[in-house]
DNA sequence: GGCAAAATTTAAGCAACATTTAATCGAAAT
DNA sequence: ATTTCGATTAAATGTTGCTTAAATTTTGCC
């Protein structure tokens, strides 16, 4: 993972970067706006942490020409514990988190993992107990045995299974499959548990979609 | 994650309500100031989102109040573009964010988000002695073994164990896990009590759950 | 476009389960 | 001894999710 450091105080860029190197991160250090532009537009990062403070292009320029160019990129800025005004800002012209100096860095370290984490990639290929279900064909079998499903069936399942071992709320599955603005007292959640588990739980026993009564649904092993 | 709105614009209320439980917070709304300081006093919120100006108790007086009392919950208020005299005596009085109208939904999406990060995370995983709740898959086991708990007696053991070595007032205990509007002379908690026992119990040996007559209950080794 | 087939949603009845109420019993506190 | 508070039951009530079938919408095809 490659971090961008945009610092003009060198004893923090200096302490920053032998945290995250210390955390297996590959970093980079500049020490002014221009240079930290320079980087992050022609070389690719997971992640630039930008002091809002910068001499020269400040770190609200160096977010907005990069979300102007279209870069995805996370971006989380260090700012003074009082430019609460340039917070605001901050968030407008594109930054995805913020933290106030002083910090802890632990807490600048946490931060930074909730960002790369949401980038990270999808599986492919979800299983559980024989079941295999593979989102680039959109297939789905049983024991080696291909079954048919229809969207919404396919797209219940795969929620369930990348969330397997965890209760799935009925409220986060409605929100994930169906999208939003869904009249949450339709039955068409139940409706659906119960084609899937006839498609899947055909001919043998054992239960693959647990219920958690009042809660939500689950597949995990029964204890 | 529970959100209090204290808003007296009901369109905007709304609007906050519906935009935030698709997120799926669990919201609460007061339309005015009284009712705000009733709720936000009575019940225990994540966060509180207020606006600033509001007839009657205003946004100030609703968190100098709770912080008189202690209370640490994030604080954020909506406040109108240019009352910028205000903005700083809400920030003196408590608050910990405020957010300027008219306001983009993903940004204050953004802001309460920070807040409830920084608001320590929440355990997924609580245990004593041999007991272990995970709240992520919903389950609770005992010496390895599954226990199955109803929703409510999850919450309850739930609550027990988070505050396991001090002791929850009945009061307590009914406010988070019955939330408020509860027959305080209903013995539901008493029953709740006995169902926990009877399920952590059984069989063997020590209470888990403690009384402490005339106060509450408590998880904790015995004197 | 118009038709048929498939997919999805709605609605209702029902059974299983969860929760509350109420009444009685027992143990501690004054 | 009396009173209060909590424990324990059992019964009443409330809620949730399962199952069907029919209604509606979407899709694919001519």
């Amino acid at each position: 993972m490659k971090i961008l450091i945009v610092e003009d105080e060198i004893g923090i860029a200096n302490f920053l970067r032998d945290g995250l190197e210390d955390e297996n991160y590959s970093v980079d250090v500049a020490l002014d706006g221009s240079r930290g532009l320079e980087l992050a537009t022609n070389r690719i990062y997971d992640l630039i942490l930008v002091d809002w403070m910068l001499p020269g292009i400040s770190g609200i320029e160096i977010t907005k020409q990069l979300r102007k160019t279209n870069k995805k990129v996370p971006i989380v800025f260090l700012t003074a514990k009082d430019a609460l005004q340039d917070t605001v800002n901050g968030l407008e012209a594109g930054a995805n988190d913020y933290i106030k100096k002083p910090f802890q860095f632990e807490e600048l370290l946490a931060r930074i993992k909730v960002q790369l984490r949401t980038n990270e990639e999808e599986q492919t290929i979800l299983s559980y107990q024989g079941l295999v279900l593979d989102t680039s064909s959109h297939q789905v079998f049983k024991s080696g045995v291909e079954i048919n499903l229809t969207k919404k069936e396919f797209s219940l399942l795969y929620f369930l299974l990348k969330n397997k071992g965890k209760v799935c709320t009925r409220n986060d599955i409605i929100k994930e499959v169906w999208e939003i603005n869904f009249e949450t007292d339709s039955s068409s959640l139940d409706v659906y548990i119960n084609f899937l588990r006839k498609k899947l739980e055909a001919g043998n026993s054992e239960n693959i979609i647990h219920t958690i009564r009042g809660i939500g649904y689950t597949i995990r092993d029964r204890e």
